[in-house]
DNA sequence: TAGATTGTTAATCGATTAACAATC
DNA sequence: TAGATTGTTAATCGATTAACAATC
């Protein structure tokens, strides 16, 4: 069946879904679903102050979108909105949800209860919103029977059975990295069919599967990235010497030339790397 | 002076810094830098095992890619590889490195100490990678003076003196989200200029002000969208039946009409809703 | 030299946007 | 009727992908 992609921020085999680009069945685009709870989040703050209809442009101010954009989103939903009027906030509330699948009671497991799980198992956006807690996991003893969020945590032993008994179908991953992909094949194995990730592992699995991810780390690094380019807002350097310093460059560049080797057919990630000038490197690298 | 737009995953004003489309600067595609972490977090593991040379389809495989997005990704940085052999891991970890700005060392505020916060504070990512915790801030003060991961959480008040002295130009946002609109706007007149936010809310900041948001409830809302599709795998149902209950979609036509009223040129946002069906609408709605 | 793999090209696809006809 | 606002079209832009010439 195939869903399509999982989205930008999905990690999964090198392109496993790769067969519908859209996230068909009404082919609904990827970018368009992903819009869908900014949409509703914005309609119902509207809702909860009895406001009975929202132009594109005022919603799309609140969603942080420009209106052609929202009217096109919604464009795709069909025609939910009135000429010269708006929409009817509560009614499209009504049909966002539904197609987001939000009218439905989602059973959610949670495996990992370090600091992160504490904390989703607390966030009050889970409970609301059709998602259901149905079961906090942890593999360590010392924290299977104490409660987070007023529920008891158990153990991993039990996650085959409650995934299977309470038809969870969505897995949310807090564990630490090295635990995470076993983790996943357990859920999945389980029955399990979509997963949210936040460890930083590339998880894999297998077709039909969702993943998505959530990684403070990248976000971070996004950030800097583009925090870097303010702070030198030169023509936009591309002389040799800001790419990289002089020495650096010229150790890395004798690496290159040491692990290129020569004859050997072999790729030369056997060819043993000229070790020494990467004390270099590394030196100017965060641990 | 507006760096290209805050990506797909970032909400601020109805599309402040459209000026540049790709992350300017030597011109990397937004799409690749949010990709250049995951190569980082792969290559990083390879020098770890001092695995000296990698190939594109094997680094790509890591990284959870398709070749062909790899090899175009690094293009827009140099001539890194060496064609019939792959690329020098050490030489493409310090490249890339310096292309995320994580040569350098980058000071982070948390304000809002709550589950996440503290999550957040103890993450092991955070401190390595170039990025450290310059502070923690809270607004409560029964959390002021304890400690996380650490460090002191310190009060509100002194955010601005923080933020001046130790050079911040990254602000975490983990308060409630009735309190990040106004946090966020302290830290932006302070000085910081990149914004991580994991309240629920759309921030607005000034243009050169970059925010990313990660949304616990946006994924979810996407998985089970996704979810949905799997479960009923119909032909793809577009009956007017499948798409909302009867009485529903006939209660909110009425309120359709209603809502339209007619004459008045005022857009029918003043128009008062004909209370009553909607609560049949809220009824199959999440809480 | 023969084999492997990069870096780049060009085609394709999806997403964004402005503009405006349709219509309330 | 006049004014407002949707829904859609078409142009543009950015991202992905396969294929292959360049070259180690």
């Amino acid at each position: 069946m195939a869903i399509g992609r999982p989205s930008p921020s999905s990690s999964q085999t090198p392109d496993p879904g790769a067969a519908r680009r859209t996230s068909r069945a009404r082919g609904i685009p990827e970018a368009t679903v992903a819009r869908l709870p900014l949409y509703l989040r914005a309609l119902t703050a509207l809702s909860e102050r009895s406001v009975p209809t929202v132009s594109s442009e005022e919603l799309a101010a609140a969603a942080g979108v420009n209106s052609a954009k929202l009217r096109k989103d919604f464009s795709y939903l069909g025609s939910y909105g009135t000429r010269g009027v708006g929409y009817d906030v509560e009614y499209l509330v009504y049909q966002i949800s539904r197609e987001l699948g939000l009218t439905q009671d989602w059973p959610v497991v949670i495996v990992g209860i370090g600091n992160l799980g504490h904390a989703l198992a607390n966030y009050g956006g889970f409970a609301s919103r059709g998602f259901r807690v149905a079961a906090l996991l942890d593999a360590d003893p010392n924290v299977v029977g104490s409660t987070a969020a007023g529920l008891p945590v158990r153990h991993m032993d039990e996650l085959e059975d409650i995934v299977v008994s309470q038809h969870v179908s969505i897995g949310v991953i807090t564990t630490p990295p090295g635990a995470a992909q076993l983790v996943c094949d357990r859920l999945v194995e389980a029955g399990v069919t979509s997963i949210l990730n936040f460890a930083p592992t590339v998880l894999t699995v297998p077709d039909g599967v969702d993943v998505r991810k959530v990684d403070l780390s990248i976000e971070l690094q996004i950030l800097a990235f583009h925090e870097q380019r303010k702070a030198g807002d030169e023509p936009a350097g591309d002389s040799v010497l800001d790419r990289a310093p002089g020495p650096v460059r010229a150790a890395a560049a004798k690496l290159r030339r040491a692990a290129g080797g020569g004859k050997s057919a072999e790729p030369a990630k056997n060819a043993p790397a000229a070790k020494g000038p990467e004390d270099d490197l590394s030196a100017v690298m965060p641990a």
